[in-house]
RNA sequence: GGGGGUGUAGCUCAGUUGGUUAGAGCGAUCGCCUGUCACGCGAUAGGUCGAGGGUUCGAGUCCCUUCACUCCCGCCA
């Protein structure tokens, strides 16, 4: 038997009772009666409460030992009478009367207590990670983030796939995010970028003739952090198959996330099938590419209403015929609403740096009305026509803001939650997972005004790929697809091209040259050179579905090491400085910006 | 790179209009307590009010600068 323990701290029951036994644990917590100490012994399975009384020699040194030290009790256990059972743990029918003890590692004054709900400074909690994470809900969540991979791992290989490694030192890519650069020391003046995604590996792996590859792979990318998104590093399903179509990935994604959603988490999901959404769609209707689905609140475009002679609202009128444009959000049956809704949207509005919400409630009367600040600029033919255009019902109120496209798909999608949320209108209780299809395959550079790829410059553009109109590259889709839950996207995936001349032609238009991308992307363009076959895949964020799962609004309450914003590990003290040997070994020499 | 929030005891926080010696709970230390499970009771210690500068007779409080943490925008194919 082990020297340390004969049960750990969740496994004593009444039928363990006269038993001798010996724990090990952390002490998460002391009561003092003087003559009588009680004990919770607490592992990572349980708690199980210890006593000991005066008379043993052991009392006087227990009662001072500090919380968290660890310590292995040798005791007999006894049966608690139906007063003191404590049902909040599993093991509350029973006790351990101390008979000895020995600490096993002894614990200073603690920098945060371990036992409580009470709130800590993130910086703290990184410091001392270790401690955090004894706690109780981030301790779950950790074994939850495990349990959930195990699952995803068995459910892959049950659709079929296969899990290969891919290399983590690798070559920088000039599309997408900032590479984490890692000098060569055989190499000198050359890095290694670590990979952003194993996106070129697994499109190779496909080209080997593997057919169904996945990974849990680790992606780094050197981008500014958000309460959803790592500093630095962050995990993905990554996941791609030969000979398929869109719907193949979409078949394999919704049975996989479903099965992990149903399994994790007691909340519903709203669809089984997922819907698909273009990406013009929920770009018109939702503001965004990642609409909370929960929310019934849709956006509704009536510019034209503003181009009729008796709409007088005359501020609107000149800016859309300086071609800004006039979305709304209707909200149901809300004429008994006070003032105060009404008017904190539209402060909130400005507070986000629009120039506010208009809003007006239908009104019937002898005719019908709008009720509201600027209700009356608008006669009762554009108030039907409204109605018409929007589904507005009499007692519905109106919220319409006036801008150019790109602000007022913002500020409207921004509207659309704030006034959800006033309004009480989200269930929580619900993931609404969606396709998002679609993809332009470029977009226009605001600052550049350069064409520019709009995702991943690996997508198969859609129609008829011997013909496309390239003279008109915005209005070329690719199948590219995310897939959202709740607001939050989960992953990006594209049925790959894979025809090198096509590949070649589609980065011209963005505007890089044959030998650019013979050289950038050397590995793969050459491997589309020896038969390669149609594929396609995804990668969803493991981090992120591990998140919702756990119902956390915040990447590192999922994650054991996470860093700080500024992509410092506190703990490990990372990054940090290096020894004058090794930069001269890598043949750097720094040249620090003041 | 930009904007917002926060920063007071080991931890979580309060601190009025600028006014005497900066408070509470938890934790720590000491004492009392035999049925608690957030045990209870009493006492003690613990503060460069993030840092620097300024205004003022007087600054935790007002102003400027700066640092740290955090949230957001940019960025993240």
């Amino acid at each position: 038997m082990n020297k340390y323990r004969s049960h750990n701290c969740n496994e004593l029951r009444k039928k363990d009772i006269g038993k001798k036994v010996f724990l090990s644990g952390w002490i998460n917590k002391k009561r003092d009666h003087g003559n009588l100490l009680f004990i919770d012994l607490r592992d990572n399975y349980g708690i199980t409460q210890c006593i000991i009384e005066k008379e043993n020699s052991n009392f006087s040194t227990l009662e001072k030992i500090q919380l968290e030290t660890v310590i292995k009790v040798d005791g007999e256990v006894v049966s608690r009478s139906n007063e003191t059972i404590n049902k909040e743990i599993n093991t509350g029918e029973v006790e351990v009367i101390i008979k000895s003890f020995s600490v096993l590692g002894a614990c200073k004054e603690l920098p945060m207590p371990i036992f409580s709900d009470q709130e800590y400074s993130e910086e703290i909690r990184l410091r001392y990670r270790f401690l955090d994470l004894r706690r109780k809900k981030i301790h779950e969540n950790i074994i939850l983030r495990s349990k959930v991979i195990s699952f995803i791992r068995n459910e892959m290989i049950k659709l079929g796939f296969l899990e290969y490694q891919t290399p983590i030192l690798t070559s920088s890519s000039p599309e997408g995010a900032r590479d984490f650069l890692v000098p060569s020391r055989l190499n000198p003046g050359k890095f290694y970028a670590l990979p952003q995604a194993p996106q070129q590996f697994k499109q190779l792996i496909m080209v080997s003739g593997f057919d169904r590859y996945f990974q849990i792979a680790p992606c780094f990318r050197d981008e500014d952090a958000r309460a959803d998104r790592s500093p630095g590093e962050f995990y993905q399903l990554d996941l791609e198959m030969s000979f398929v179509e869109q719907e193949d990935v979409f078949n394999v994604v919704e049975t996989l996330l479903v099965n992990t959603f149903k399994n994790f988490s007691k909340k519903k999901l709203l669809n089984k099938k997922f819907p698909r959404i273009s990406y013009k769609d929920s770009m018109m209707r939702y503001g965004t590419d990642k609409p909370d689905l929960r929310n019934p609140l849709i956006i509704n475009d009536i510019t034209e209403i503003f181009l009729r002679d008796d709409v007088k609202l005359d501020i609107f009128k000149k800016l859309v015929k300086s071609g800004s444009k006039v979305r709304c959000i209707i909200t149901k049956n809300t004429k008994e609403k006070p003032r105060s809704f009404f008017d904190g949207v539209d402060k909130w509005a400005k507070d986000q740096g629009a120039s506010g919400m208009a809003y007006f409630t239908f009104e019937m009367n002898k005719e019908i009305s709008g009720r509201g600040p600027v209700g009356k600029f608008f006669s009762k033919d554009a108030l039907n026509e409204i109605m018409k255009k929007t589904g507005a019902k009499i007692g519905d109120s109106i919220f319409f803001a006036c801008s150019k496209e790109k602000h007022l798909e913002n500020i409207t999608a921004l509207a659309r939650n704030k006034i959800a949320r006033d309004l009480n209108l989200v269930d929580d209780n619900i993931f609404a997972l969606c396709w998002i299809v679609d993809y332009p395959m470029y977009e226009k550079d605001n600052e550049t005004k350069k064409i520019k790829f709009s995702h991943n410059p690996f997508s198969m553009p859609q129609g008829d790929i011997d013909n496309l109109n390239f003279d008109k590259p915005l209005e070329i889709l690719a199948y590219q697809y995310d897939i959202v839950c709740n607001g939050i996207e989960l992953s990006s995936g594209a049925i790959r091209n894979h025809i090198p001349e096509l590949m070649y032609k589609l980065f011209s238009i963005a505007g890089y040259d044959k030998n650019q991308v013979d050289e950038k992307f050397s590995g793969m363009i050459n491997a589309l050179n020896y038969g390669a076959p149609p594929h396609g895949g995804i990668a969803p964020g493991v981090d992120r579905i591990v998140m919702l799962l756990a119902n956390e609004k915040n990447i590192r309450e999922v994650t054991m090491f996470p860093m700080n914003q500024n992509a410092q590990d506190l703990m490990m003290n990372a990054p940090s400085n290096v020894s004058e040997n090794q930069l001269k070994e890598l043949n750097i020499s720094l040249k620090l910006k003041k």
